[in-house]
Formats: structure tokens, C-alpha cells, sequence
DNA sequence: CATTTTTAGTGTCGAGTCGAAACTAAAACT
DNA sequence: AGTTTTAGTTTCGACTCGACACTAAAAATG
């Protein structure tokens, strides 16, 4: 039990490792991810601060990986108008053109080469492995509209209760800050 | 098929820093990766140029993570007779202290706490796809012993033909370099 | 409405990571 | 004996990262 849990542990830490260090290695491991989280985000989280979050760092380190990506034409910076603290990002032609390289794709592919029963599988107890940590470490957990307790199906369209707007078709699988877990939101057994 | 690929290769990356990032920092990640290897590596593979191909990265960046580790006093330094080029590692009590406070128990105890059925097809899945990736980016595989082609089991004990040595019953579940997946070592479909 | 307090973002510091390159010394090969 | 390979180290520059200090804008409080 103890030593097999160790050993899936170590394997997966190793996993992430050999799958970042891959081929094409044009940006760090944190500036893939933020490029990834940019392009993922809802127009509410593509901020610094919410970059941090995610990433579980420092809003100080967030907008130095920020302002590289930035220097290097993969971002471009915009003002928040309606909150004169906050910056927005968005990918810009070149930063969408990136994504296109992301070494992250071998390992993607790999899983997408499983076994069907083996990766439905796998996909779930990613997403319960991620919940529960998150939840044991007190970092913010992230997820997508579709799963989020903010969001509610009306007639015509759908609600977020958080943004207290009406989301558009595209932004249903965002990542949202505001996320939060539907139903029980799992007691930390 | 793809987005869920996708998807879940970038929660194994997430949770792969959650778990890294947690709690105790005495240690960076690349630290803690290196003294877990060094405690589980068996006696031929405990050397800076095993470790820096385990852990798919150069030998002169090995060489600074074992030098920062026997600064604090976690490895110890040793000649290797028969060879004078190469130097054994050894981690020191406090080595094998500090690994009570390793970070990745958190994660680990996560692993442990899912559904019996569930672990045990992640722990597959996981070993699927560290061999598979490895193949794919020509990085060296490692494994124990129990699972190696050199190994064999004769009358009275266990033999190992690459080290063409009996091997102790302690290290039949260590890490060696010179791992070799037995069987059809499977194509990269 | 004036004054805290909180929040968003940035810059700086020091230790560490990382790949690349140059270098030494000890095998191993021819 | 001479060449090549291997193990290990050092240095360099860009980046990561947490800690800390700082500014400016919003929000909360009285």
C-alpha cells in the first residue's frame, strides 16, 4: 500500500519532469504554463494575480515569468478599465502560434494512445488527485464553468452567478478563478 | 479524445507542482528529487552521472544539486575504488532524517486514500506511460531489479547479469541505472 | 467624506536551476 | 603509444523562486 502509493507518487513527479524537458525548449516549464493558462483563462482571470494563484507562487515571481513572456511578443498587456490596479493578458498572434510547439503534446499524445477504459480512468483520479491537494494545502482550486457551482443553465443561454453576466458558448471550458466545486465539495477523507 | 488528453496531461503537471510546492521547503525540488534518488539507488547507480541521467538533465547541473546536498550534510562523499574517475554518494542520518519530511508524502498519502481498484490502475498507467515517454525522448528507463532483464532467479538466491553479482534481498526494489524492461520492451505505437 | 485596510502589480535580493561550453583526469579502445 | 570516450567539475548567463519593500488604486470603516 505505502511503498506502491510512494512509487505512483515518485512516477508521476518524474512524469512531469521528462514531459517539460522535452524537445523544443524555446520557453522554461513556468513560461509554458503560463502561456498555456493565458490562452485557457476566462476574460476575468487572465490577470498576474490570478496567474499566481494558479501556479501556486508569488505574485512577485508570476510578473517576472509575465514580463518575459511579454518581452518576447507572446503577450500583450491591457489595461483593466473599471479597475485602474488591474492588467489584463491576452496571447497575441505569435504567443497563439506557440502553443503550436508545446512540449507538452508528447505527453498528451501518449495518453491520448491508451487504452480507452485505462484513460477515462486516468482522467478522474487526475482531477480527484488535483482537488484533493488543492484542497489540503488551501490553494485555490481551478476548474471550468461547466463543473462550476457560479454557473447555472437558464432559458436561452447560461448564468454565472460569479461574473453576473451571461456566458458566451467559447468561455464554457475557461479556467475561472472563481471556481468553485459543485455538489459536497468532497470532504478531505 | 484530444481535448481530454490534453486536459489531463496539464492537471498532471499541475499536480505535480501542488505536491512540489508544498509545506516543508528546506529543500528545492530538484534537491528532494536527488536525495529520494540517492536513498533508493542501488550500489552501481548512486553516482552523479546516473543521477543526472535519471533525472534528464546534464551532468554539470547533477553536479551542483550532489555538491549542494553534501554542503548541508544530507550526502557523503566517497571514492570508487576500481574507478577513478567516478564518486559514490551516500546519504548521511540526516539524509535519511530529512526524508521524514519530504513533501511528497502529501501527495502520496492522496494516492493511498483512493478506491483500492482505482490506485492500482493508476499505478499501471503511470508505469505506462513513464516507459512510454522515455522511449519516445531516448531517455534511459530505470526500474528495480524485480522487473529487469538482467535479473534471474537461480537455486538459493538472485542473480543479476549486468552486475554479474548475488544480489542482497534489500536491493531487489531499488533503482538501477542499468534497468532494462524485460519482455518485447514494446513499440512506440 | 476622510481614513484605514486590502488588493494588484512591480522591483530587488540571494540562492538555486538549468543548458551550454570548456576543462581535467581516468578509463577504454585501436 | 596514441586516440577516444567517460566521469566529474567549473563558469557563464538567463530564469525561477520566495521574501520583502514599495506604489497606486479600490474597498471598507468610521
Amino acid at each position: 500500500m505505502k511503498d506502491a502509493s510512494d512509487l505512483a507518487a515518485e512516477l508521476l513527479i518524474h512524469l512531469a519532469r521528462l514531459a517539460q524537458s522535452s524537445g523544443n525548449h524555446r520557453l522554461t516549464p513556468a513560461q509554458w504554463t503560463a502561456l498555456r493558462y493565458f490562452a485557457r483563462a476566462n476574460r476575468l482571470s487572465r490577470t498576474p494575480s490570478a496567474f499566481s494563484a494558479f501556479h501556486a507562487t508569488t505574485r512577485g515571481t508570476a510578473s517576472q515569468t509575465v514580463k518575459s513572456l511579454e518581452s518576447m511578443g507572446l503577450l500583450r498587456r491591457r489595461r483593466n478599465e473599471g479597475d485602474g490596479r488591474s492588467t489584463l493578458f491576452d496571447l497575441t498572434e505569435e504567443g497563439e502560434a506557440a502553443l503550436a510547439d508545446d512540449p507538452l503534446q508528447a505527453l498528451s499524445q501518449r495518453i491520448a494512445a491508451l487504452p480507452e477504459a485505462d484513460r477515462g480512468g486516468f482522467l478522474g483520479t487526475m482531477k480527484t488527485l488535483v482537488g484533493d491537494l488543492a484542497r489540503q494545502q488551501a490553494a485555490p482550486e481551478f476548474g471550468t464553468c461547466g463543473d462550476c457551482a457560479h454557473f447555472e443553465t437558464v432559458q436561452g443561454g447560461v448564468y454565472c452567478h460569479c461574473a453576473a453576466a451571461t456566458l458566451m458558448a467559447g468561455e464554457l471550458d475557461a479556467l475561472c478563478i472563481e471556481f468553485r466545486p459543485r455538489s459536497g465539495a468532497g470532504a478531505v477523507n
